[in-house]
Formats: C-alpha cells, structure tokens, sequence
DNA sequence: TGGCAAACGGAACGTTGCTCCGTTAACGAT
DNA sequence: ATCGTTAACGGAGCAACGTTCCGTTTGCCA
C-alpha cells in the first residue's frame, strides 16, 4: 500500500498532466507540469520514470476505449469494410486533437518505447481483426499488416490541425480506400 | 563578389554537412558539422542563418533533379497514372534516404519554414501537372491537393528504415491507389 | 511519541540551438 | 609593397530542455 501523499500526488500529476497536454502539447516542458501540479520535478520523474509512462497513465483510458469500440463494430451488423473504416475514425479522431501525441508516435527516440508499445499492444489486434474480417469479406487486399496500416495512420495525421491546408482525415480515407481491391480494368 | 575564404568556407561546410547527415541524420547537432568542417559555430550561422537553409542547400540539387524528372515524365508517352505513380516513388527514394528529412517536414517548428517553402514550392507545381493529367484522363478522383498528397506522402516516410516492420513504400502504394476511383459496386 | 523508510523538491549536470563580440586576415587603394 | 577598412571568423556564453542526485521532509507503524 503506498503512503497517501505519493498516491494524491500521482491523481495530482495525470490532472495535470492532462490539462497541459490539451494547452501546450505532448511536447510540453517537464517543468510546466511540475509546475502546474504545484510538485518539484523529482517527484514527476519517480512516479513516471520515463515522459512515455505519463502520456500513456493519460491516455490510457481512452486507448482502451477505442479498442472496446473496435470489439464492438466487429461484432455489430456493419459490412466489415465499413467497420474498418468507422473504426479508423475513431483512432484518427484520438490522434488529432492530441497535439504532437503521432509525432511522438513515430519518434526513433528510444525512451518512447514504452509509449509504442502500450498503444500498439492494445490497437494491433484489434485492427488485425477488423482487417481479417474485410479481407475475409473479399472487400480489401490481405497483405497488409495491423500495425503498419496504423503506424501509416498515426503519420498521416503528424501535424494535423497546425496546417489548414492538410486535411488529415481525408487522407487517411484515401488511404482506407486503397486497401481495396483495385478495379481490375 | 564574396571573399574567397568566405566561398571557400561555403564549399567546405556544404561537404561536411552532406557527409554528417548522411551518417547522423539531418538533426544532427549543429556542433558537429562545424568541428567536422573544422570551422566555428559563428560561420555556419553566418552563412545558413536557420538549420533549415543548410538543409536546403545540402539537397538543392536532388530537389530540382526530381522536378525535372517529373517534368519528364509529364511530357512523357506513359500513362498519367503510372506517370504519378513513377514520380511518387522518386519523391519517396529521396525521402528515405534522408534519415530525419521527412521528420523535419513536417515540425510545427516555425524556423524549418524556410525547408517547407523551398521544397514545396518546387515539387507542389508538378505534382498538381501529374494529379490534374491523371485526373483529365478519368483515373483518379480530381478533389485531391498537391500539396496534401505531398504533405502525406512527405508524413508517410517519417520513421522509414528504423523499423524493420513498416515498410514506407508499400503505404504510398496504397495510398495512391485510394486516389484512383473506387469500384462502383 | 519516536524512528525510519518512503516520498519529496529543486539545485545541478549534460546537451542542444543560437547569439554576440573580440580577433583575424582578405583585398582594394595608395 | 604596405596599410586601413571591414568582411569574415571562432568559440565563449546564454537560455531552454531532459534527466539525475541527494539533502530534507513527512507519512505511518510500533
């Protein structure tokens, strides 16, 4: 049983953790959130040893959510294809409005592997199945693996929202749409 | 005309700046490029006020060589479609290759404008010529940005080559097979 | 109440991008 | 050839950041 100032704290650190990620990014200071939290950055560092533990103790419920909601178009009556693609909706719509969480994402920086593999453990099936479904369905090709469709996905939206020249959402459509079988002539 | 060390200089920083990116990468510290010249920190900045005027300036000529070729390629006897498709992999070979460039691309970093300005304003008007003469010839959906198809691309090659299990290429693939219209049923 | 381990806070370190200014040396004028 | 101007140089220095480290505080149980 931990001592109750450490578990208060950690409430006190996601709170604040998350209300900096909406404002300033994930890209935020260390110290804007030690800061915001009213907690010196020693005790950041020992309930999250590395900046990928906090953001995904943030986000973690709401990748949960999108993999039940995945469960759940995959056992409801929609065409596969079409679950597929309502279900990359909803993990396009996680991404962009968590500014700077794909960028992060895809970094080569080795602290963020906690970060990848949570997320990825969590999505990867789920996306496998709603694939398997469609490529069972004779809807869409069958050599596409779940998790480079979402890493492709997760860069298509990189910087989303920053440029109103690039739509996002669109793009990652069209991508959907080129897992079809292409019209053979 | 300039003072020849001062040219001189020029050359030599444009080498080493070649050479550092190709083994460490375009976020490679600016430290290094100086020490590798052998000059100071002072002369680089005097010569590429930002990092993002080096880089252009590194990958000028690539750039210009790939417009030409897509100029090429337009006044080519291949179909457009094909045409776009060749171009596209030409724009993609050069991004993988550039450890960290696609990953520059695309950073809300406003001193990286400068890389974003040039690049694009080069490649943006061919790549609409490829898109409006594939889409004149009914092949591909005409609702469809230069800019956003490169933005994406651009997105889609961030991370190529550090992980084995995505395969850059093969999502553009797809992706430009989404801008070809879909099978009516 | 006392003691001790758990938890805390923030100073300090290393690394980066970028600036600033004292020093050096190129080059046109004499 | 020499000399003065000034373009160009070099690197110390500053600010911002992530991360570590350790002296101090404080919750908890005996």
């Amino acid at each position: 049983m931990p001592r109750a100032d450490a578990r208060r704290n950690q409430k006190t650190l996601l709170d604040a953790a998350a209300a900096v990620f909406v404002e300033s990014g994930v890209d935020a200071p260390v110290r804007e959130i030690a800061t915001r939290a009213g907690v010196g950055m020693g005790t950041i560092y020992r309930h999250f040893p590395t900046r990928a533990d906090l953001i995904v103790a943030v986000y973690r419920h709401q990748v949960d959510a999108c993999t039940e909601a995945g469960q759940a178009l995959l056992a409801g009556p929609a065409d596969p294809y079409d679950a597929l693609g309502q279900w990359i909706d909803l993990f396009v719509d996680f991404l962009v409005t968590k500014h700077g969480l794909a960028a992060l994402m895809r970094s080569d920086n080795t602290s963020f592997e906690a970060l990848h593999t949570y997320f990825l453990d969590r999505l990867v099936p789920v996306c496998a199945d709603l694939l398997a479904a469609a490529a069972a369905a004779g809807t869409i090709r069958a050599d596409v693996a779940a998790y480079e469709l979402l890493r492709g996905v997760g860069n298509l939206c990189v910087g989303a929202g920053r440029d109103p020249g690039y739509d996002a959402r669109r793009l990652v459509t069209i991508l959907i749409a080129g897992l079809r079988h292409t019209p053979v002539a």
